[in-house]
DNA sequence: GGCCATAATGACAACGTGAGACAATTTTGA
DNA sequence: TCAAAATTGTCTCACGTTGTCATTATGGCC
């Protein structure tokens, strides 16, 4: 690999002649940076970013902790905006998937450390609170929080998500809705069933008994219990005309059971849901009408605030999702 | 950051010392390295890889350029894959997400000369040809390939897959399959359709004309024609006992067809495919019983191969998948 | 031509680590 | 007690880049 050096041997200057072309500085003479530049390209020289490091003290690496991330397939969407911003302020950003039970976590702190990052963003599969705040002296969390107040925090709006989602319904003319959320340990479930309540008050209506988890954790794991929940809320007094669901998963299963009990999706009782995720919401018949969670904005908000040295003004910050409309309410 | 030159002065060793512990050199004595180990944690010294990398020619890092593959949920693994080899080798994987039509790849390339990658394996979304092969000197090509032969390749064994699934189809008592293959020009049909194809003749069935795209190419974008294509088959004389999809994607819609259709899936017709893509495959009702591509195996192999500088024997390997038995035939 | 200001270029050190050569010191064994 | 062996220290260099400061070239003006 040729190296400055090489360069100016080639190109008949000094070695700093050529630094100076290389970092723009205007002293250097249009002929001589032409000819140091044509240089550069005959031989395809190409800056060692170690050396770089080793003068100047900032890295330009930010780190990416993903724990779980990279396996589920709607969250990806947090690497993509994360790094969308990070190549657009020519910052390099290094991604460690690690695994919620492995202790890959002090292993990816470490080679952070050792590459100097200069920021480090904690991401999670699922909205939560982490176990151990994180170890870096500058450090974002996305999707997650931790009982540290004063670590920048980015999170999606649940608790709006689930508002502006009951709206939609209402508006379109729903009255009976009953909502099968996500497992109850689970955050993001508590501000939605809230969200799903508050508007529900809004319009008159209470909601707070016409809500129920569709996950449970039984023997060590999780369990969707769609079909029996199903059954049991047909058998009761007043037929909902719309299901809410915590998840796309959990539509895709209410759709088959649905059909099973002889009804048809968007016609007798609608479908919505929170999640967006390719390609379910997409593929499902009635195509899916969902919440969807605001990852890559979320991904680009943290990476903004890794990037940016000042103290982000609200530490927390909430993003809002958006309403996508297909078929099935 | 703490240097080892720090170290030295607060364990009251010489800065050769602190080197020699670091290094491991059996000349230092036990308790010498006890002290000077003790100070390295209640400093937490972090090594700088950037001086490191300038000394020891040899960056440990391997390169990862993945054209869409991070959009997908499927071939994430991939990536899982070739970043567990990395970490038990004591390597670093530097991930670039690049999308098909934009010209990231250039700046991937430039990053990764940057930071002198060692290696750089070079994904894509679909087992495809690369239009323009790699520029980096020591590269792998991962589900692609390139006119060049002379780079190591990791493939899915598309052909292989095939064949196994329909072993399996015959061995089950099924006579009249059809394939609901994918769009004709994406190069894992071709295969897979020769493999379908050989298999029945195996079985002295002949199976060329009981193969049909499922997705076809119009307008810009890829459209899939299940429904429709189902209504054609079940028009025709003989009704088919078993539907085989190119994808898990094909088989949920299949699934939601042949329940318009009047028939029940696994029971009236069978279905199977190929993907076994999480969640779907096993949400769906009944679960569908899938060929696993080997995306995890495959992503291992084109790190071992990356991290092993010796010439890879088969210059191509072909990875081999696995059935995932459920109950959709 | 001589002088000075300015433009352009060059020489050198330093960053943190690792290694070699060799000296200095301590420990071990007889 | 002395020699041999074990351990530690000193010093130097190299890696590729950039900041500081010094040097040389160029142009303008009298």
């Amino acid at each position: 690999m040729k190296t400055q050096r090489d360069i100016a041997k080639a190109a008949g200057v000094s070695l700093k002649t050529v630094s100076r072309v290389l970092n723009d500085d205007p002293l250097v003479k249009p002929e001589t940076r032409a000819r140091v530049e044509k240089v550069f390209r005959q031989m395809e020289y190409q800056p060692s970013v170690a050396a770089k490091l080793m003068r100047a003290k900032k890295s330009d690496i930010i780190g990416f902790v993903a724990d779980g991330v990279a396996m589920s397939n709607s969250s990806i969407d947090l690497i993509r905006g994360a790094q969308d911003v990070a190549w657009s302020l020519g910052k390099q950003m290094m991604l460690f998937n690690i695994l919620p039970g492995k202790d890959d976590g002090a292993h990816a702190e470490a080679q952070l450390a050792q590459f100097r990052a200069e920021a480090v963003i904690y991401a999670t599969i699922y909205h939560r609170e982490l176990a151990t705040p994180p170890k870096a002296e500058r450090s974002i969390l996305l999707n997650c929080f931790s009982s540290r107040l004063d670590i920048p925090t980015v999170l999606p709006d649940d608790y709006g998500l689930a508002r502006l989602l009951m709206r939609e319904v209402f508006a379109r003319g729903y009255k009976r809705p009953y909502f099968f959320n996500l497992s109850e340990e689970i955050c993001a479930a508590g501000l939605r069933r809230q969200g799903y309540i508050d508007e529900g008050l809004a319009h008159g209506v209470d909601l707070s008994q016409r809500v129920r988890p569709a996950v449970v954790f039984r023997d060590g794991e999780h369990r969707f219990i769609v079909e029996d929940l199903l059954k049991q809320i047909l058998e009761a007094a007043e037929r909902p005309d719309i299901i809410v669901c915590g998840q796309d998963i959990i539509a895709m299963q209410l759709y088959f059971a649905i059909a099973d009990a002889g009804f048809r999706v968007g016609q007798d009782i609608g479908v919505t849901s929170f999640d967006n995720q390719a390609p379910i919401a997409e593929m499902l018949k009635p195509k899916l009408s969902t919440m969807q969670l605001p990852y890559y904005e979320m991904g680009r908000a943290a990476m903004e605030i890794a990037c940016d040295m000042r103290r982000p003004d609200p530490m927390v910050r909430l993003v809002n999702g958006r309403f996508i409309n297909r078929n099935s309410f």
